[in-house]
DNA sequence: CACTAAACGCAATTGAGTTGCGTTTATAAT
DNA sequence: ATTATAAACGCAACTCAATTGCGTTTAGTG
């Protein structure tokens, strides 16, 4: 993603600017799977930002509705760049019992609930598939 | 639910019949929504396992499909009593972001989604909703 | 150029869940 | 009924993702 881009969307959210922050953004854009803190400071390597710096500015990009954030089963939290603007989730996800990855299944739309009948107000929704990945099937 | 029952339910997976468990699996079925550890415990009071304990009877109960296991956002988990059999879930759960507390949305049955067409063998299925319950909203 | 709020880094802390290990108890064989 | 043994248990110590405190740096506006 271009520089230029990074610095729309930023302002936008009403945020700053930083070599860090641009650096991670572009970096979610390019891996376009939901990534761990871990995952992001290896790829972020030397260039990157602090580990409490990456929670925090994944946590501002998160209330801005620029990221999503995921619990696929293992107590880790895992982000995902995700222009939907909202803060909840516009996708289902895969997460695979073999090698762990989680992707965004953006091919893939949320059926329309509506369980309002009932009394409940949903918000947001989340669905997970849990299985094999192509690559481990 | 009365001894006889849990005394099957535990033989048939396998485990012993401890006052523990039994008093574990009354009270998981009697509240009948997801609890973490803590609510758990406080509900068990005096008569109830340890901490440990407790982690490791849902652990094996959660092998033996007797319970599900969910993430509802906070890094927290939460245990059911579901007697579906199979260790993925049978049903949504609703997640009120006011009281904190999640429900089992039993009468709603999940959609059948196949995508093995590109690939990927989906084993297990979970549905988020978050919201307003009634009492919330 | 100066000022202010946001962003940053380091060290220390939190807290859910786990591990090690010695003791107790359920259950099946003798 | 007694014994053997594998499961269940409790305590203390540990793990590790995520958070907090706080002083420093930097972006961006006036």
């Amino acid at each position: 993603m271009e520089e230029k881009k990074i610095k729309e969307i930023l302002h936008q959210a009403g945020l700053k600017y930083t070599p860090g922050r641009a650096a991670l953004i572009a970096f979610l854009w390019e891996t376009s799977r939901p990534l761990t803190q871990e995952e992001i400071s290896l790829g972020l390597k030397g260039s990157g930002l602090n580990k409490v710096s990456i929670y925090r500015a994944l946590d501002s990009f998160l209330q801005a509705g620029l990221v999503h954030r995921i619990e696929s089963g293992d107590r880790v939290w895992k982000f995902a760049f995700c222009g939907c603007g909202s803060r909840g989730h516009c996708h289902p996800h895969f997460i695979c019992r073999s090698c762990g990855k989680v992707e965004c299944l953006t091919k893939m739309h949320l059926p329309e609930v509506a369980a309002a009948d009932q009394g409940y107000v949903i918000e947001e929704q989340e669905v997970y598939f849990k299985g094999l990945c192509p690559g481990c099937s």
